[in-house]
DNA sequence: CTAATATGCAACCATTTGGTTGCCTGTCAA
DNA sequence: TTGACAGGCAACCAAATGGTTGCATATTAG
């Protein structure tokens, strides 16, 4: 899971699952368009994405496709970010509170 | 928002969080516990998190109080993630296609 | 066959990151 | 008032990160 946390945390990753997101399969020379780096820049930054298992790829030739696979994202959402929801609609509330809060017993 | 991803990236940063979510208002003093860095290293994180505003603090005499703001992060699960959701039930099956696939027509 | 295209691999580099240590400041208790 | 306690600040360091370049390999088009 850290490694999916690790992933999403740059910027031109979550670009590039976007893009795929919005064209799956794309080839890496598609891929790269847009990018103001090098190709092999983009190609680390798939990697790592492939190794969080967000991105899956196929050979075509002497094309590589690139897939995206968003179950990856739905499990943290799902199993961490569900963890803090449970004062969900009044968590401001209560930050706020507690900021202001003279001791308010909770210590 | 990249700040919310970049502070989420950091394994000791989300331990933070849980604490914070397991036991909000805590002294920089307790937060340390059971984190096998120095002091400082944990004030760090905490000043990264406090950064992306996953974390607000309040000085109580000499002691630092800190609470968990949980918004961020439910903002991402609800802005950021909902986007890669339409074919959410499909999409495993459909990846699996994609890499088995004599080209499907999708290029 | 040959040349162009698409990608892979490896070495290298600057900056960021995550940690340390040493010392300073502010607050509470005896 | 004088320690002891909680935290802040700054310099420093090693390793990870994000990028580059140069060259090699494989496939397809002519």
């Amino acid at each position: 899971m850290d490694d999916v946390f690790k992933a999403l945390a740059d910027p031109v990753r979550r670009q590039l699952l976007d893009s795929l997101h919005q064209r799956n399969g794309q080839t890496l020379g598609e891929l790269c368009e847009g990018h103001d780096m090098s190709r092999q820049a983009v190609t680390k930054h798939l990697a790592i994405l492939e190794d969080a298992n967000l991105v899956a790829t196929r050979k075509d030739g002497r094309e590589k496709l690139h897939f995206l696979n968003p179950l990856p994202i739905f499990e943290i959402a799902d199993r961490w970010v569900r963890k803090f929801e449970h004062g969900r609609l009044r968590a401001l509330d209560e930050l706020k509170k507690n900021l202001e809060g003279k001791s308010d017993g909770k210590r």
